[in-house]
DNA sequence: CATGAATGAGCATTCATTCAT
DNA sequence: AATGAATGAATGCTCATTCAT
């Protein structure tokens, strides 16, 4: 898996043969058929494998959100910080599961309506503004760590946490200069 | 290409097939070889003509900015607005420019610097922060845009208007109440 | 498809492959599969033409037997020797519809009930005994026609005249000796 | 073997896989090739194990007509009911040897010569015409008990004895009404 | 006596592309 | 300008069979 893995998120479903991922594992393809009902499948199985992964890690940050006492700019960045993380280190699955595949839009809104639910929490805590439609911020923060991910994280331009740090004041602050 | 933006935005570019754009073309495949050297081709001719429009759009934003002698606010959310509006009057041969092709990523990069360019100006006129990456700004917003086009807009959900106008406060002021 | 229909008389339907047909025929695969959806699409396409024939020629058969007014024997004979000469002709085609294919049953099925709804007539007539059976002399007869088209007709030791003679003395007047 | 008999009968050789046999048969795959040297092999077993039983049956059958005391007709029948009796006691094994097999044809010969044999004896004992061709007469049974067993005797519809007997008035008296 | 794990060899099918007209 | 007819080159998948244990 770790191999279709690395084959999938270099050329992508189409131009991934299995051929290709049982030369690299040094099986042969009846071998992979052993293990794996079609090509399709191993795909959905990486995909699943990624998809509770986010999930679980999305949940995650929500609690570390409640438990945590230190500032709230400080709190968010963590939770934030937990996503950049999963990429970093799973970034083959992650682009698979996250860009790749063809439930990517549905990963997406199954991670922006766990961040919407965290949202409201802290408008309802009167840390945030409630004239607001959270429903849009949260699109727009994983498109947003998407999208960071693709062209900061994984070309080694951003750490995690620089990455959502930033974030973080931009949400929080804006870009408007406080006179 | 009209019907071949069709069908690629429908299908992605593996499972579109010169036999289905010919039939629905009611012409026959060397006639489509008649116009178009290759599949790749006539797919690569189709991100131009959106990476050309884009790239329009985009500088007309910043036109827009500079021209426009309304409030901050205002400005900006009109200039986002612009590009809402092209994935709107355009949605299939933007989604094959902005999601399926392999120079998507080029594209948004791209389209980021523009943004960036943009924002720096605004830097400069005393708007903005100074201690903010605008290169991260920038990603953030190509981030935004495509993502809240994909959920938002394409659904249906969201006018260009709202969703402009929601960026930008978010953008501008951020999300914290102010006291 | 005579082609087909000789590679899958001879080697049956699974030990015939597609690549040996259209090297016989000298196309390639493709062209093969433009012409026929399938390797069992050109089997059944075999197979119906051969139910088709073989309906008609039955059903000729049927009017020949109504139409002679030669003696009895004669015309049985000759309606018989109509079906000999079918699977002589055809032998390629007759193989795969009558021995080979999963229909076979069904087809010989279906040729019985016609060659019942004629004795049935000859049984009206007072020419047969009406103390029999017709479902089993019917079925008989197709037996026996498929059995002996297989070990005496196609393995050129007999003729269908010479068998269909001798079928039809066998089931008027049956075997034992007259004293 | 029964669960290879039961698989080749109702699918086929080619459609029958060893993986499906040693699945029902709860064993593993090289088990079975403890057993047997190949997927050939069993099948061959099995159509010997049928060949076998056939010859023992059809030679009971001469011997019962020479010993039996009772009529002509009588006789003929009981000799012809062993056969079905071994068809229907043996359905799955008697479908692979003389239906599914390529050993079928031989088998079914070599059972007409027996049966060839046993008619000889009644034209010498002066029973039968001498002027018809035993060969056929005999091929001719072979061909309807074949195609009898398989749309009467396996279809539910008839005994052996009920087949055995309208085979044997068939086949002595024929079907031509005696005024 | 039995098996988990693996494979060699093959086969139907698809699709972008082109030739001759 | 257009097409009927054809193809080169793959690729996913299957199945009988075997090795090492």
């Amino acid at each position: 898996m770790k191999i279709a893995a690395k084959q999938f998120s270099l050329y992508g479903f189409h131009d991934t043969k299995i051929s290709a991922i049982v030369k690299e594992a040094n099986v042969t393809q009846p071998t992979f058929y052993l293990y794996f009902k079609s090509k399709d499948a191993i795909f959905q199985e990486l995909i699943d494998l990624f998809k509770a992964e986010l999930h679980k890690r999305v949940e995650q940050s929500k609690l570390a959100t409640g438990i945590e006492t230190s500032g709230l700019l400080q709190r968010i960045a963590n939770s934030i910080a937990l996503i950049f993380q999963l990429f970093q280190e799973n970034e083959q699955v992650a682009r698979i599961g996250f860009f790749l595949s063809e439930d990517a839009i549905e990963i997406k809104e199954q991670m922006a309506k766990q961040i919407e639910e965290n949202l409201t929490v802290e408008v309802e805590n009167g840390y945030f503004h409630s004239n607001i439609d959270l429903s849009i911020v949260a699109s727009a923060i994983v498109g947003i760590i998407g999208h960071l991910t693709l062209t900061k994280l994984w070309a080694g331009l951003k750490t995690p946490d620089e990455l959502s740090k930033e974030i973080t004041r931009l949400f929080l602050y804006g870009l408007i200069r406080e006179n």
